[in-house]
DNA sequence: GCGGGTGTCACCCGAAATGGTGACTTGCGC
DNA sequence: GCGCAAGTCACCATTTCGGGTGACACCCGC
């Protein structure tokens, strides 16, 4: 299914994968609207969507069908904002509209075989999401048992607990947390468990 | 630069990369000490890595020279752990070596632009990385003033400092905690923090 | 219109955390 | 061998939190 609200890019594609014989376009629709009736009308297995859409927004539909059906972006838009967005409600793949959308129908062979097709410039949203934190690092570490600390902290345990987990004191424990603290520049537990996970200090 | 064990590979990397006017290579090697001090000679603006190396993995090198150099990873492998630890250690790009490596200068290309070429069967992984919270979710939200709540105790603000900034009593503060509590089982605000996150709860 | 979620506030108590200080040992680097 | 990070433990005062209970008002959906 295609919802793409250009009516000549929307021929385009629908001409695209009807030329490919293993390809079969069951609608093809210019708004968000028509797109949610057609999709409980025929339950495609992949959608090819467009983001911007007269009446709201793509990846409102990709939340919808996630799970359901697999979708593929296709946009004119490589914002960090909108490739973040559509991936989080669960696109398997965003081509940019120029750039790869010649080889749709690749793509979406790719989608059904469980891979990924992403335009390149689009990618490096996604890399750079990733690497965010490990980019912009600062110089503190934790030693071992002030990230086993942590962990057990994070899971709400008290320092009785804890300290019966790792088999020493409650003060040992209290120990650590200070020393956590000073490190990270923090003074409360919810704190050093938020500033790890950002500084990518915790090994989930 | 190249970094690649498998002579008949590197060389055929070589050649295809030579063949592009535009690029240089400035030294081709086989193994990861080899790589280390051509790079302190060469200093490249890309190094083409495979993760496979005789004497350790590529992974290490990709992390010591991130910031300074890009990396592009050009591996048979695409298990998740090597994927994500590639890109987490700070690669730019990673290719299957079979699938789309004949277009290397193309990929090197894109990279010094910025973008991010990865084969459509990497990219599934880092897409399921994205995804994974989202898809594994259950049923729970937090309604504005919870999240708020828990952003500022995420901070480490005390309930009477939280009350000051929300402009309402600490005694609210602590029936929103208390709300919040239940809805993610949890009992303690490091607890709460971390599910929150973990779940993407958080607008981070 | 009733129930449920949300937003708001209050009081109470025991448990827990925080903050400060001090101290001993081991191991590693210079 | 000295210094420093790390691991270990202790004591103490003050603050904060967690959990329980109760209350009232609003709004939305059924």
């Amino acid at each position: 299914m295609i919802v793409e609200d250009h009516d000549a890019t929307r021929d385009s594609l629908v001409a695209k994968v009807s030329a490919d014989p293993a390809l079969n376009v069951v609608a093809d629709v210019a708004t968000l609207a028509a797109a949610k009736r057609a999709y409980e009308r025929h339950r495609p297995d992949v959608l090819l969507v467009d983001l911007q859409l007269p009446d709201g927004n793509g990846t409102e539909l990709i939340g919808a069908v996630s799970g359901e059906s697999l979708t593929l972006v296709i946009s004119v838009f490589g914002d960090e904002k909108r490739v973040v967005g559509a991936i989080r409600a669960g696109a398997s793949g965003y081509l940019l509209k120029d750039d790869d959308a010649k080889e749709v129908s690749v793509a979406i062979h790719q989608i059904l075989n469980g891979q990924s097709p992403i335009s390149p410039a689009i990618a490096s949203h996604l890399i750079a999401h990733f690497q965010k934190r490990i980019t912009s690092q600062t110089d503190v570490s934790l030693s071992q048992r002030e990230q086993d600390v942590l962990m057990l902290a994070s899971k709400g345990y008290t320092y009785g607990e804890i300290a019966e987990l790792m088999n020493v004191s409650a003060n040992t424990v209290g120990t650590y947390t200070k020393r956590i603290y000073t490190k990270l520049e923090v003074n409360s537990k919810s704190a050093a468990v938020y500033e790890a996970r950002r500084l990518g200090l915790m090994d989930d």
